[in-house]
DNA sequence: TATTGTTATACTCTATAACTATA
DNA sequence: TATAGTTATAGAGTATAACAATA
């Protein structure tokens, strides 16, 4: 069994990590909480064959119908190039479908089958109940805080400098 | 420019998709803030040649002489294995050394060396000035709130199950 | 037997350049 | 020329099994 990170204890010492540099260290923190929701998600999404990246593309898909890929991209913050194989994965499997624009024949119309949205409510109910359990002891309060704060990490991104 | 997910504008439709769905699904806002943390620390750390993770486990070795690589390991949250290339990394440029262990042959101590503490001195002050921006506009109390929120979710990590 | 560190390996995610077809 | 999607590819992070040395 694991122990928190705080305090490492051994057989004849205590080695103290949570000291002057690492409290300051704000992505140390980030990074073990994503550690944890991208290893537990995946094991929730695992019976439904999804994993993260593809969960998220179905239910903005969804929710979005006639989504463009280089949308769908944007939003979800990764490299088009990275998408199409998300993609390739959801159609093969007849969970989206890619429709031409009739105005754009360059890009697509992205929508999901009813195979899609079926997966996707199921995905949605497990989801839920998995962040629900990972949030248990946090008030609706500290999770909008949390979520505010997030937002402005984003925000205050520096980009291309 | 890249436009925040919550809308994503196009010429004649704007798409919404910080609707019901991902409203609640945190793991969404996790993951792109998560992207955006680990993006600019590396742009950050690029000019002393350290990546998060080098980064994370000279700091350690710094503030905890004599810790063994699985001690390490278990403090980063990421498999022995994995830790291998990185002390091997900080150890090649002569930041770190492997000590034995005078009554455990098969473990090592980890020390930074002189350079190594000098290193980690320059990494801590940028990586401060990063953070710092990166949190502007946080106030200290919505800083713990969003801090305590993370350690929540990482004590509520369901495991092998 | 169990543990420390290691090797090998596979999978996923991320990032960039270059291509095609359309605009 | 610019954009949408694609291909190819490289790099980084993560996870597991199996091994040698030591306990």
């Amino acid at each position: 069994m694991k122990k928190p990170a705080a305090d490492i204890e051994t057989e004849d010492t205590v080695v103290s990590v949570n000291d002057r540099t690492l409290r300051s260290f704000h992505g140390y923190q980030m990074k073990r909480t994503f550690n944890v929701i991208q290893s537990d998600l995946s094991r929730t999404l695992k019976p439904l064959e999804l994993r993260m990246l593809t969960y998220t593309a179905l239910v903005l898909i969804v929710d979005n119908p006639g989504l463009r890929q280089s949308q769908l991209a944007e939003a979800m913050d990764i490299e088009r190039p990275n998408l199409v194989v998300i993609v390739d994965e959801l159609e093969r499997r007849g969970l989206v479908l890619r429709d031409r624009l009739p105005n754009d024949r360059r890009a697509y119309a992205l929508k999901a089958t009813a195979a899609g949205q079926d997966l996707c409510k199921q995905a949605l109910s497990v989801v839920t109940a998995h962040e629900a359990a990972l949030l248990k002891g946090v008030s609706p309060d500290e999770k909008a805080v949390a979520l505010k704060v997030l937002q402005a990490i984003e925000a205050n991104r520096q980009r291309d400098r």
